[in-house]
DNA sequence: ACCTGAACACCGTTCAAGT
DNA sequence: ACCTGAACACCGTTCAAGT
């Protein structure tokens, strides 16, 4: 207030040398480039002017591109995981719990298809995958055994091995999500949702006619 | 014959202007890229290296590479079809012959990853989807469709719309073939082939326990 | 420690020009 | 009709240099 207007607090200063913590500014606009342009679009120029900063500046915080893509896949993990959490817990942790957690899940995929994709296409780009990335997508799919445990010992579902069970139904609304991503399917939204339905009741019963049919 | 042999018939001059077929021989350059060294590798002036022509004489055959992607794509749709009908009708067109059809979808993907990618990834490129790879994968898609009445008819599946039966079953294999391809499977291959055997089992019955249990 | 700016080796695409 | 070769506007990455 005592200054002139002219010199203002450090933190609206665009030019300075700093950039206070460039590495999550560098992610958040990334994320957002992903999100609004989609994965092609993603420049490291790009996301270096948004933030007025050298392009170059970027490998001070990431070793290459494919370091920067695999933290966004990670920080997509970590949305994942809460996301059916948050589905399985507001449902009653029973039935139709896990019926929500697949709607979160294909929900999700589809509001966030570039994303969803790094998600899964940047564990093959660098040669070897990177840790935290692989620790995140086993946080999300832990988040989808520990309910099938549960529903095993309400005897909902079969005692098979939790883990067995897991990938395929992770394999289920994967393609899902997939298929409407690259659209496969004609109506993406609307199809997908009423596939993710139609999956977890055949999922329950199977299709082999009912035994009374 | 009665030529000498330094004047070979035009067919062996590689110098020559005229390039036969040279949509074809581009095509297949660019299928042989992808299948040894990824799609990433992929480029123009690669392919017209190769093939002994200027990088730029693919744009008479091509409108650009999202279309020479398209057209891989096309091919890989075409084979993924031949494929799931020798299954089939090998394996007696029944039970046997639907895992059996399974067990080929998913071999078939992992044994060309990057073209299986383009596959479901080039639908995307381009701003209206090439309509002759959509028209070869509805006929990969249709190959499913036929199987399913068929069981259908003998009553092996329920009598719902095998659109949506159909729906389901690909759903299942595609995500089983992108989870393997993509590493979140830990021993690749032999991980899939178990999955999908479970997932034919578990498609079958469903994941609830058996009444009698 | 952190960032810059020029340079390098790549891309896809266009277009006037050749045959 | 079909292809060439130069040019254009982009990339990711490196590296000596600045503060």
């Amino acid at each position: 207030m005592t200054q002139p207007h002219a010199t203002r607090p450090a933190r609206k200063r665009p030019d300075r040398y700093h950039h206070g913590d460039l590495r999550r500014a560098l992610l958040q606009a990334a994320v957002r480039v992903i999100q609004s342009r989609g994965t092609e679009a993603l420049t490291l120029r790009g996301v270096g002017e948004t933030l007025g900063v050298s392009r170059s500046a970027l490998y001070r915080h990431f070793t290459d591109k494919a370091a920067l893509l695999a933290a966004v896949g990670q920080e997509g993990f970590g949305e994942l995981r809460a996301r059916l959490q948050e589905a399985w817990e507001q449902h009653g942790r029973g039935r139709a719990g896990f019926e929500a957690m697949g709607m979160a899940y294909v929900r999700f995929a589809l509001s966030n298809p570039s994303h969803y994709r790094v998600m899964f296409g940047s564990t093959r780009l660098g040669d070897l995958r990177d840790p935290e990335l692989v620790e995140e997508a086993s946080g999300a799919f832990q988040a989808l055994v520990d309910a099938l445990v549960v529903l095993q010992r309400d005897r909902l579902v079969r005692r098979e091995d939790p883990l067995q069970v897991a990938r395929f139904v992770w394999a289920i609304v994967h393609g899902i999500a997939m298929l409407a991503i690259d659209g496969q399917l004609e109506r993406q939204r609307a199809d997908a949702e009423m596939l993710t339905r139609y999956a977890v009741e055949r999922l329950r019963t199977g299709i082999a006619p009912a035994p009374d049919a």
